[in-house]
DNA sequence: TATAATGTTAGACT
DNA sequence: AAGTCTAACATTAT
């Protein structure tokens, strides 16, 4: 479900509330979810929240009391990330006040100022807490602008196909389906082209489309074409940009011809026979 | 009942 | 060896 837009309208929510806050308590209510000691988490304070991808990492601080010399285990306390990867149908939700707890339920972070939930029906996301001291590599993040110089120079070995590429976490990371989708439309080119039979020319319309799409997504909070929405609950607003995603068989809004829907490496591909060469 | 779903990855295959 | 592809993960909705 979450893609770059939908996990940045997250981080941007939350930095509104977490940094300076302490945790109060943290459950994990599904083990396929991650292993983690929220005993030794509680009373830490979270620094600062920001994204890596399409993951939401919340920096962890010293924590106010005792820990210093709680020597049993080995789980950072200290310096430490806790890292969330949503996945599939995996949805964040800040509740102020004490409430029942939703279907699907997977970990509980309380605040003094109210509770995290992490919903997951499908049960794909992650959550795991790293060590300060793991300096994770360096990612592309799409949303300040993709570097055309430095696609071309990594394209140019690539044959696969340049929806699969620009799919690619290790590469760029944030662009999912539909997105994938919408930036190939934008930028008029047809996703079974192999990455590396792009011109410069095309590279910078590419490059041109992620800077549109990717942008106004976020400020739409993300798309919520079924079951996406925000911290509050709120759905996001972009699925009325869509030109192709979920579209087969409706008319392209660019050229009129008739948008597809074919299958690419398992994924649903919707795209403009007629206008994306 | 069969298929598809906004993601990732281990293992198979070139 | 490196690049690419497929199946699998677990569940719900159509």
């Amino acid at each position: 479900m979450p893609e770059l837009p939908e996990v940045e309208t997250l981080c941007r929510q939350l930095k509104e509330i977490l940094p300076g806050g302490r945790i109060l308590s943290l459950h994990i209510l599904d083990p396929l979810l991650g292993r983690c000691d929220g005993r030794r988490l509680a009373g830490c304070t979270v620094e600062a929240v920001h994204r890596r991808g399409k993951s939401l990492c919340m920096e962890i601080g010293r924590g106010v009391q005792s820990s210093d010399q709680s020597a049993e285990g080995d789980l950072p306390v200290k310096g430490c990330v806790l890292e969330i990867h949503l996945r599939m149908t995996g949805r964040l939700l800040w509740r102020a006040a004490e409430e029942t707890l939703p279907s699907h339920t997977r970990l509980v972070i309380t605040f003094s100022t109210g509770m995290l939930l992490l919903i997951d029906p499908r049960r794909f996301a992650t959550f795991r807490a790293r060590p300060d001291s793991v300096v994770p590599p360096p990612l592309l993040d799409p949303l300040g602008g993709l570097p055309v110089r430095l696609l071309r120079q990594i394209a140019a070995t690539r044959r696969l196909p340049v929806k699969s590429f620009l799919m690619d976490q290790r590469c760029i990371a944030g662009i999912g389906n539909i997105y994938a989708c919408e930036i190939l439309h934008h930028a008029c080119l047809d996703p079974r082209r192999p990455t590396c039979s792009l011109s410069t020319q095309e590279w910078r319309k590419l490059a041109r489309a992620a800077a549109v799409i990717l942008p106004r997504a976020v400020t739409c909070r993300g798309t919520s074409i079924s079951d996406w929405r925000d911290l509050f609950g709120v759905r996001g607003g972009n699925q009325e940009h869509l030109e192709v995603y979920s579209r087969e068989g409706k008319p392209c809004r660019r050229c009129g011809g008739m948008v597809e829907r074919i299958k690419m490496s398992g994924r649903g591909t919707w795209f403009c026979p007629i206008c994306q060469k």
